[in-house]
DNA sequence: GTCTATACCCGGATAGAC
DNA sequence: GTCTATCCGGGTATAGAC
């Protein structure tokens, strides 16, 4: 087995276990066991246990940055962007789950960052929120965001097959659209009769 | 100082802590610190770092276990659901971000619950998707979910008094609603005047 | 490229004095 | 109730043979 290929199987075998028991809930040994080798022979392929998450981590981030660069530029759509983070979520739907549940990964990726997750969380907010919002409104967009990550999750596992249909994508995207807007009549005005 | 205080300062400094760096991710030599003592100290009040998660969890636990069996009783409308669920990410705010981010408290929960947490989600799920609910339905209902956790704890860090006011409550509520609600005419059937 | 053996550190927990 | 000192286990990482 080429050195290449056996870096694949362990990248495969560590993003299945850090998505089951969390990064730091994971040991060397027991991705060595999965991979039917030792401990040692392991640290042939990577430097360290953060090296392997970092080459996990690469291409989501990536595309994270793209994403937010593209924010950037200009005024996006809600849609757009609401449609960009279920693509993201989907891509990297195993390790989705690991980033924000593991403070050390947290840290990890704020040293790769130019920002702090938190202020680039806080940057998706404000462009989904608009730019003249109300607590309410960035109250919505936050909404959106978690939509966004909880349906998307969910939907993957109600997947008979895993992968998320178009329609199932659709109704994702709907419904984090419906988080987003303001409530359409909160209370109809007395005195109106229908 | 008396036991039962010193206690009670322990459990603040964890709560705070576990929120910030989670429950793997802090020593007792972190809460050891804080406390201004040693770690030995703090044995003579908890006889492990496990039992100070468990003081910590009690209420919410017992909140939890609340909920749950008023909707194993009979039919509760969403807004009751969601609503409860609001209070009580709002109560434990702090925990919330604690228990579902740690894989090694999920698993202490489990053990201390007659079923695993994640069947008590589908059980959560089911109930606000109705009885012949399709794939659509789970989503939108585990959506709706994760607005509550998202947008409550969103919302808590907007408030400048680090409290929910009754207006936020009733956003979150109505946000959490909307995204339950099936989209009203998705795409206006062609062929059908206006 | 993989092994055996082991160094090293850190975190949870205990013993026993005060 | 709190201290000093220490044990013990487990986890990352390395040395060096094969």
């Amino acid at each position: 087995m080429s050195a290449i290929e056996t870096k694949q199987r362990i990248l495969r075998i560590a993003s299945e276990l850090f998505a089951r028991q969390g990064f730091t809930g994971t040991t060397i040994a027991d991705i060595a066991r999965e991979l039917g080798t030792t401990t040692a022979a392991l640290y042939y392929h990577f430097p360290s246990k953060a090296d392997i998450l970092a080459g996990l981590l690469a291409e989501p981030l990536a595309s994270y940055q793209r994403i937010m660069t593209s924010l950037a530029a200009g005024a996006a759509a809600p849609e757009e962007i609401l449609g960009a983070f279920v693509d993201l979520n989907t891509e990297s739907r195993e390790l989705g789950t690991v980033i924000d549940r593991d403070p050390a990964v947290l840290a990890m990726i704020d040293e790769r960052l130019p920002r702090s997750s938190r202020e680039l969380m806080a940057e998706v907010v404000a462009a989904l929120a608009g730019p003249d919002a109300d607590r309410a409104a960035l109250i919505r967009a936050s909404a959106a965001l978690a939509v966004v990550k909880g349906a998307t999750s969910a939907a993957l596992e109600l997947a008979p097959d895993g992968k998320l249909s178009p329609d199932d994508r659709a109704e994702v995207l709907a419904t984090a659209l419906r988080a987003l807007a303001p409530d359409p009549m909160p209370k109809p005005p007395p005195g109106r009769a229908s």
